[in-house]
DNA sequence: CATGAATGAGCTTTCATTCAT
DNA sequence: AATGAATGAAAGCTCATTCAT
């Protein structure tokens, strides 16, 4: 048979990477890079370890293209679109986000991208352009989250304070807890939004 | 020179011991086990990593005969024995607790084992009795705490709701903290400790 | 279109495996066998590796299939049929395939197979029919060669002493230095042609 | 027992490195740097691959820093200053430099060095210092016999020409012929050095 | 026929652990 | 007791070879 077209295999081409970067932002986010091996990758991904250098040519290339891949516009900004049409408050829409960082959707790419962003910041030694990455996807969070702190504040409904070192704390805290068991927050986690909230809210 | 008696070799050996142990509950607390080499416990140590293996079976040994030290009575009880006669109200005790968790003390010993539990919740595959000792040591915070935090919310001064699981909370946003490079809580401690403490405080 | 008929087949089969065959001589020859890869075969030959498969069953086969080509009556033979024909001295003879050994003329292919057998006895392990076509092939050169060497002897044109012997040294400094540097034989090649030529002229 | 003192640590640790450094110019001058495997330099010198690891860095290193040791003042020069005050004629000491080459006396080191570069003449992609090192050690042999083939030109016993060119081909000549199957020139090696020699003598 | 996806053996390098001195 | 030499399992990566399309 004729091999497929230019479409298909581009199609197919990037169907198998994505099924790789899921695996490796999944594998990333619950061992840390340093102690994630290539064959956890290929076998979360179920492909063989040749495979996975068929698509990639490094361990810290497996890891800046999915973080790049998982920060992308239409998957991590979706987020913060869908809580700014909402019609909540501030302070609403931090809970809402705090619920989603915890909830186990399909968005749980962007929590994986959260948590290795944590790893991340503890090790030494990466490439530059890993380290940019890193750095830029933090700024993501904290320039989409910053204007909703700074509102809220406005209203009197955050406590007051230098909105970035506010926002500082309130990531830390919760990449914190998303390096810990994560099915320990799988109960209550309504009374966990709201004790963690408790943090900012001006009451 | 005369060869020393048994007692002064013994006590040369506990010392010899404790050298090591202390070294390796900060490169523990720094690193997570599994990135930790011998190599550079020895280096912290100041001996050859030889030596490490004449007073220690295995890394594992290590970790195990090093919160256990690190856990005992003496040590880490000092703190709470503190705190308990300070006079304090129980929110006030929780925040100096939070405070000294942060604290770039001598008594960084507690300190360590705390930050290694935390990595340590994040590892697969280590032997029972380590795994154990780690559950113990997390149960030695805890009830060190519960009654400062029952008596708190007898009070009115903290909030209300499953002591156990409050506590519990409480716990993994300080060990997630830790877990962040510590040097961003060098400044305004006081004001970060402050927030964290609003998360439970009834106002 | 209509399907080829099993002539035209057999024909375009024919060509696409010296297509492939030529490239092989190319990169072997400049590479060695053992750091010589497929797709490196392949990228030369404008192919897919996979192709390569296709119509060779392995690396080794490729070589052997390979040298077997390029050593062919029809290809190899007609250098030294143009040689005999001349109506040159032996020692011009001598030169002129000299000449001819260094030159980047189209008849690169008994170039590259001398070239390749040169990388070869420095090889073990090869499969003993790839051995035996080697020793063949530096066979075909020996008896094309010898006849010109007995010949120049009588005419004391070149010095006395066993003929296997002599030629034998002479093809193994060509071929060593035809793993050298092809590049540093492009400037001056007659008067390296006339430097080499004296190691055996009687003068 | 209490450890060696210094000096005796010294010793051992540089006998071992020379041992493996003995054992890696045979084995890179047999086969070439690319593919020489750490474990045919561990079989060679009869240690561990990981004991190998733990004199050298990488494989580059040895590369580099067996080299050096090979072109050390006190081996490689011997040779050439035995010649220079052995009072032979230039020719007469062009030979005998050509017999050492071919001899597998116990100074076949500077042998392997040369052999070592003949292939890595033909390498692309090694880091520049060991370029540059190697570059230095053709250059050594280059400087050492420039000047016995130029007073062999003025004394008429050379042929005339660029002395550098004349001297890079009779090199480029020697180091083909070595990275051939040494064993060929075991027998009747005088009379091969006569024929060799005969490439630039004027007679 | 043609492509490139997929696999796994093998190589370089790291590091826990053992052992000679 | 103390050192560091020595070993070998395991991890990242390459590439010959097979196979689905």
């Amino acid at each position: 048979m004729a091999p497929l077209n230019e479409n298909q295999l581009n199609q197919k081409k990037a169907e198998r990477k994505e099924q790789i970067m899921r695996a490796a932002l999944k594998v990333f986010a619950d061992n840390g890079v340093k102690l994630t091996k290539i064959s956890m990758i290929a076998k979360e991904a179920k492909v063989s370890h040749g495979l996975v250098y068929h698509y990639f040519d490094s361990k810290d290339e497996i890891l800046y293209e999915s973080i790049e891949w998982g920060t992308e516009e239409n998957r991590a900004t979706q987020v913060f679109n869908d809580l700014n049409e909402s019609g909540k408050s501030p302070l609403e829409k931090i809970k809402a986000f705090t619920q989603f960082a915890f909830s186990e959707s399909d968005r749980w790419v962007t929590q994986s991208v959260f948590r290795i962003m944590q790893h991340l910041n503890e090790t030494n030694g990466l490439p530059d352009h890993i380290n940019e990455l890193v750095n830029n996807a933090g700024q993501f969070y904290i320039e989409a989250l910053s204007p909703i702190f700074r509102e809220g504040q406005k209203f009197g409904e955050i406590i007051q304070g230098d909105t970035e070192e506010l926002l500082g704390i309130y990531l830390t805290v919760l990449s914190g807890i998303m390096a810990d068991d994560p099915s320990f927050w799988k109960e209550n986690t309504e009374w966990k939004v709201e004790i963690l909230s408790r943090m900012i809210s001006a009451r």
